[in-house]
Parts: C-alpha cells; structure tokens; sequence
DNA sequence: AAACAATGTTAGGTTTCCTTACATAAATGT
DNA sequence: ACATTTATGTAAGGAAACCTAACATTGTTT
C-alpha cells in the first residue's frame, strides 16, 4: 500500500489532449479556454511545436472554472482559492512526510 | 457493486489522442501506427476532420503488438489472436448476461 | 468616466495530420 | 528459384488544427 501511487498518476494526469478534443470534452470555446490559462488558472504543458497539451484532471478543472464562472466568481478570486487549496495540501503532504521519517527512524506499531 | 462500469470507461478508453503523442509515448513511427491500423489492429476514432484520436487503452495495444513484432509474429497471426480473445471474451459476457437474466427471473439467494 | 473582466472574431502564420504512391529488404509461399 | 507478401521509409501536396496578436463588445469594478 504505497506503490500503487506511481500507476494512479498515468491516466488522469498524463497531458495528452488537444484543444481541439478538450473544447469538445467541455464545451467551452478555445478563447475561454486560453484565457483561463492566461489568468493560471491551467497549466498545459507544449510539444516542441509550441501546441497545448491537457490532462484529463485539466479537462475537469476547467469544468469547476466554467461553473463557477458561471456563477458569477472572477478569475481572480478562483485564482485565490486554488492557491489557498494547495496551501493546505503542501501542508499536509509535508506533515505526512515528516511522520514518515520518523517512522522510518523509529518504527511504527499499528494497533 | 455494477454501477462503476461507467466510470472505468473515463479515461483508459476515452479517445483523445492524437498520432502525435501515440508515437512519443510507443516510440513507433506514424507509418507504423497507420499500417498496424490497416491490418486491423487497432481502431482510432475520426475528428470531423479526419484526423486520428486513440485512447490510452489503445497505446497499450500498440505496445504489445509492437513487442510481437519484434518476436517476429506478423501481423496476420496477431490479428488472428486477437479474433480469438475477442471470441472468448463476448461468450464469456454472453454467458454473464443470460445468467443475470436468470437471476432476475428467478431471484437469487446468496449464501 | 476610466479601467478591467470575459469573450468573440479576424488575420496571417506554423504545426500537425492525411492520403497516395513509390521504394526496398527481408520473409514467406509456391 | 521466383513471385508475392510483409513491414517500413520517404516524399509530395493538401487540409485540418493550432498559435499569437489585435481589435471589438458588453458588463462590472473602482
């Protein structure tokens, strides 16, 4: 129960996906979906040619942006929360390392 | 304990990839990747504008395929097995289905 | 009123993809 | 042995998909 970490890590996150098909998978225009990158809040990565690449996790990110776009949230404010929401997660993920050393130092007992 | 047939569908199956990145992620040419598709080894989806969308699960596939090639199995026979997994595969659903029918007809009582 | 936000649209240019055709070495069939 | 098939490369010409930059528009903040 660890290792099963790297597997997870090959569909949803792998930037596979064109503009093309994520406007399809979404809905949303290409100018909506460049826009949203400008205001980083979606990070594609570019082949060698300087083309845009999602990963299907970006495909539903850009689900919540347009939703709470639609309910009347600027970018900026989504902005804000996404930077708070990995706030709390480079905590946690941080806490969990720091237990995990010292597991390693000083073992662990489960009851 | 049936529903989340739906949700495994999502990203392994979902085609949207383009030759492209079929190619950086198998390493094979692109002529490879059309003439494995003519001798009817693989089966991309079309764009409106023809142009090819794999999935994951077919990324897979190509890899295998490419390995039997290189184990100097040709495409023919690939293709042949292939025939007969899928053969193999639809009895087995079909005996599954017929025995849901019977289920529902007849209830069932789990011990 | 001025500035900003969110989106559409247009233009010109690159990249990526498509099909068809010809070429070839190696394997297979007859 | 000779003909055919397999597997792959490569080239040409064209179409689809993508890119950036710029200008326009309609609301919303400030």
């Amino acid at each position: 129960m660890v290792k099963s970490l790297a597997n997870e890590f090959s569909y949803k996150d792998k930037k596979v996906i064109t503009i093309g098909i994520v406007k399809e998978l979404t809905g949303l225009s290409e100018r909506q979906i460049r826009y949203y990158e400008e205001r980083k809040l979606i990070f594609p990565e570019r082949t060698s040619g300087g083309s845009r690449r999602y990963s299907f996790a970006d495909v539903e990110q850009l689900v919540e942006i347009a939703n709470k776009i639609e309910d009347g949230v600027q970018t900026y404010e989504i902005r804000q929360e996404m930077i708070r929401e990995k706030k709390r997660n480079d905590e946690a993920a941080h806490k969990k390392m720091i237990q995990g050393q010292l597991n390693a130092r000083f073992g662990v007992r489960k009851y």
